[in-house]
DNA sequence: ACTTTAAAATCTGTATACGATACGCCCGCA
DNA sequence: TGCGGGCGTATCGTATACAGATTTTAAAGT
């Protein structure tokens, strides 16, 4: 097919396997995914213009990963359930403290004008009313220390549990009451990066998850009284 | 080939790829690969006696979970770096003081009874002098008080770095010394299981992480004196 | 009209084949 | 004798093909 592109120079930097999963995994973060899309290896092939293989190849990577399911009809994103959440709020509260003092310590000003830059516009856009705009700024707050993190096992442990995140970001923002304390909370955060202070990172970001387990219970309750997407039939 | 053995039922539980990943997993978690071992997809698939497709998946799956690293000739096992260890001990403190916590809590009788036996085999191995039976029994104390962590997220974090610390085993071994130092520490964080006492069960694991890299530090810098295996040719 | 059964479509898993790349080895040359 | 360039081989990445399994669809019988 399309394999007359540049065999000389198939793998500019990387393999096509690697190419899509890199794709398909910024689709997942950035929720362009959604729960009732099935993801089958020959589409993704053929969107690709390969063969199967490395787009089962990716497929089959993200699911071993987590990041996708695969069932008997195609990949597709990967049921979280409520208890997962909740094991993954408890875990959040070991390690996240740690992360963001390490960041504290060792944030550098350009990378910290980055991450102001980011509060500043999610602030804007709450504002604004603009909720995708900020939902996206305070996404890529988050992905900003993520990525700071010198202790790399600590920060693949955090960026392993980035789905059932997005989960929960979902679910709490469509109550509106949370979206000044999540810029709130980005804010202080920012503020102890910014004065280098280790000790009030963690403490912020501890506040900040028993916040969002509030807010995703309450999220949960609400959503059980009146379901808003019925599913198929049942 | 053999292709004719079982179409039917050729997936009695599960696929090729799934086989032999598991197997090749229970040699990397036994040590049964060594440093200088290269496993090439073409002989692993020769020796299950399938085609390159399954022994692939299986090997970039072990890769891609970080428990081998593919070169341009074969895999082979991942270059544990220093850095690597110390961030793997700061991970460790963080999070398995909160899993022996909720297993103390939660572990039934049954499961207990398994530990208890791994902790005599331990001791009983360390007295008669049988180095490679204490090694392997303490080994199993781990994965079993591993296994039953309730907060299954929190579990596959900790199952994720296993093959760092096969590395720290490894080299603290040599030293007999520590020896007794895994025993009790095994025996004492048992006795806290024993007692349910999460509080003590938390507070042996912590002691426990902090000799070993008391002993780990040791290793490394008696091995920067008298390296014992010189590396090739540097 | 409802149930039951059979066929077809769909998807996965595996086999085989081919092209490209990287490394090592050998030979020629200085 | 030492060094550089060409060649061979080992290995990976991808393409294509086929078989098994499962789900869906449709048809037929009650």
């Amino acid at each position: 097919m399309s394999a007359l592109l540049e065999p000389g120079r198939a793998r500019g930097q990387q393999s096509q396997a690697q190419i899509i999963h890199d794709v398909l995994m910024g689709r997942l973060q950035r929720g362009e995914i959604g729960p009732e899309d099935r993801l089958v290896d020959t589409s993704v092939a053929a969107e690709f213009g390969v063969s199967r293989m490395p787009a089962r190849d990716a497929l089959m990577r993200l699911s071993h990963g987590g990041y996708l399911e695969a069932t008997t009809r195609g990949f597709v994103l990967p049921r979280v359930t409520h208890t997962e959440i909740l094991e993954i709020f408890d875990l959040r509260r070991l390690v996240e403290p740690r992360a963001v003092s390490l960041v504290a310590q060792t944030i550098d000003s350009g990378q910290l004008a980055e991450l102001e830059e980011t509060v500043i516009a999610a602030r804007k856009a709450m504002q604004s009313g603009n909720s995708e705009l900020m939902f996206k700024a305070s996404e890529r707050f988050r992905n900003g220390w993520i990525a700071v993190i010198p202790n790399h096992s600590l920060r693949k442990v955090i960026q392993r549990y980035m789905t059932p995140i997005q989960v929960v970001r979902m679910m709490t923002f469509d109550d509106r009451v949370n979206h000044p304390l999540i810029v709130d909370g980005n804010t202080n955060l920012y503020t102890a990066f910014a004065r280098r202070d280790a000790v009030a990172a963690a403490d912020t970001i501890l506040s900040f998850i028993h916040k969002g387990e509030t807010a995703y219970l309450k999220a949960v309750s609400a959503e059980r009284s009146q379901p808003q997407q019925p599913a198929k039939s049942a």
